[in-house]
DNA sequence: GCATAAAATGCAATCGTTTGCATTTTATGC
DNA sequence: GCATAAAATGCAAACGATTGCATTTTATGC
């Protein structure tokens, strides 16, 4: 706000445009590495000289050039975040768990001084995506947002290149770090609230391919079999346009059901609206639970029962984990207790 | 998958690891600069040698270092994202609404080949927070979702540095380029349609300091100035912890209201619940209008009346300006029209 | 088989910072 | 005032790719 009226900021001096740490240097009448260490602060440099260059390079509106500085010190301060879709979920990134758990993840990072670099990648079309973003050169450390159908690959990476960290599934003796939900319990809980609010002829409703997601049938079809109830798997896509025409198929060419256990909140609203409209009362005709708690649940008719993540401490986690494998450490797993809300759907 | 068993992946080998052109241009026994050349696919080099050292690459997992070629080029093929917010609106990144242009941002980016650095900044705190993004030579063009209060800072920018696009308000001759929904219409819209519900008495919901808000708001004023009837404003935070207890205080100590202007619908949200907990029936004794028509107003009890921005092609709109700007091409701001939808809380 | 043009490759400078080591300047003790 | 140590600065070589220009190799025509 003070100094900003000398013009000089941004403007496209042609000459006297101080753009590099020599153009710096020169009108400080010093040489370019004490500048260099001016600016970064090393108390090497006398502070007269430090305050008077960072005083100049305030005034001109000088900063390094961070590619630069990345290329020399071998290290860039950003972190790649990936969030591999299947070819079949393009819309997945607008899944807003992912972009609730983006959200605490960009606060976290920035928190510790990192940037985070964003890519959405289709694995089907690219085989070579993981290599390809660690191998680029931007990022230091990676964070991938769903295990999707890509464990193998993970599993292969983490052998060769430490900082990276998963949200996903943990399976028994996995080699790549991970940080998410017990997925099977929370499938077990959420087949036993249903077993328990009386449904008998139950759905699945989501893809049981990803990982999570197989867990959490898993856990609901352990429960189911042991008591005298049936779980029939309706396999549907991601992306808010499909689903719901997918579960109205299901509704209308499928065997009554009186349970529904949803892969996700974002289907356990899509069953919800398709529900409706066929007058289909719930908790009465048929009982719902969900998966995640996102916000909205709270708010939907009837309230939604679902399963609860807690996705701003799996943000934490991510980064720490992150963090502390940036400096070496082989850190281990971390799995988060999954917790059941009873509402009115169930 | 057929290839990696190789091992030469990503590989630790102390001396034979291929890192550099350079190692690999003495491994196919020609010069650095033939590599180069061969791997950006140039067809100076001959086929032969072109397909010879590829596939010499492929072998090897070599992938040459894009902050090396980033410094040489002048250009890094990123484009910054960043959200500015005010510093009592700490969760705003979590907003729904920003989350899903985000989303889409990413779609319609990655598509045009840019990766996407994205940024959480706190103008409070680092008054400096857009000059840096834009020195820091890490990226190529900026995106900027939401004026928050911001505005002087960004038209000062927008004298000197072509590629930016910001998503937000317009204002008659202001210089940024801005993507955004007529705010103002849509306050226009919204208080029309609690007007011809009955209501006489109404509440805006939401901070009028920022721009897009106070646009809302002056819309909604003049058409209900001109009718008998008031509108007055009730100031919240946006992050979901506190607006909750505020609208609840608004509620319990404020006149008798019969209408509500909710700024976004995730302050509808709140006011849905707070009035569901004090028994006051939506719509019958309040009429609730909201703004941006997130995928769950239509889900909410009662479905929500919205006025509807139209995000998908906002983030298109804001990826092809910035492209042109990045061709070196002055566009003019582009204003997309709201629409009213006519749910059931007014 | 040779002159000439065209195609392919090599050379070396460059992008802008950082940092180990050498050199100069300043401070300290006697 | 001088020897010595400590502090401050300068020098120059990295970091790893790209590209204009020079040079070599290959193709073409006669």
């Amino acid at each position: 706000m003070k100094k900003t009226e000398t013009s000089s900021d941004i403007d496209g001096d042609q000459s006297g445009r101080v753009r590099t740490i020599t153009d710096l240097a020169r009108l400080a009448g010093v040489n370019p590495a004490t500048v260099s260490r001016a600016l970064a602060g090393k108390n090497v440099v006398s502070q007269k000289t430090r305050e008077r260059i960072q005083s100049l390079a305030r005034e001109h509106g000088f900063r390094p050039n961070q590619t630069a500085s990345n290329l020399r010190r071998q290290r860039t301060g950003v972190i790649g975040v990936a969030i591999p879709l299947g070819h079949d979920r393009q819309q997945q990134l607008s899944d807003p768990f992912f972009m609730i758990l983006l959200g605490h993840l960009a606060d976290q990072l920035t928190a510790h001084g990192y940037d985070l670099m964003l890519r959405r990648v289709v694995p089907e079309r690219n085989e070579d995506w993981l290599d390809e973003f660690i191998s680029s050169g931007m990022i230091d450390g990676l964070i991938i947002i769903g295990q999707s159908d890509q464990f193998a690959r993970l599993e292969h990476i983490a052998d060769g290149f430490l900082p990276m960290v998963v949200w996903g599934n943990h399976q028994e003796g996995q080699r790549h770090c991970v940080v998410g939900t017990d997925n099977r319990l929370g499938g077990q809980l959420a087949a036993e609230q249903l077993i328990a609010a009386g449904a008998r002829k139950i759905a699945f409703v989501g893809d049981t391919g990803p990982i999570e997601f197989g867990a959490r049938y898993a856990g609901a079809k352990h429960v189911i079999d042991k008591m005298n109830a049936s779980l029939t798997v309706w396999p549907t896509h991601l992306s808010p346009g499909k689903m719901g025409q997918e579960i109205a198929q299901y509704l209308d060419n499928c065997d009554e059901i009186d349970g529904i256990f949803a892969a996700t909140d974002s289907l356990a609203f899509a069953c919800l609206q398709e529900l409706k409209v066929r007058k289909k009362d719930v908790p009465n005709s048929v009982k719902l639970v969900g998966f995640d708690d996102l916000p909205f649940a709270q708010q939907t008719t009837p309230p939604l029962t679902t399963v609860h993540q807690d996705i701003a401490v799996g943000a934490k986690a991510l980064v720490n984990l992150l963090l502390r494998r940036l400096g070496g450490e082989a850190t281990e797993s971390l799995i988060l207790p999954p917790r059941l809300i009873v509402r009115q759907s169930a």
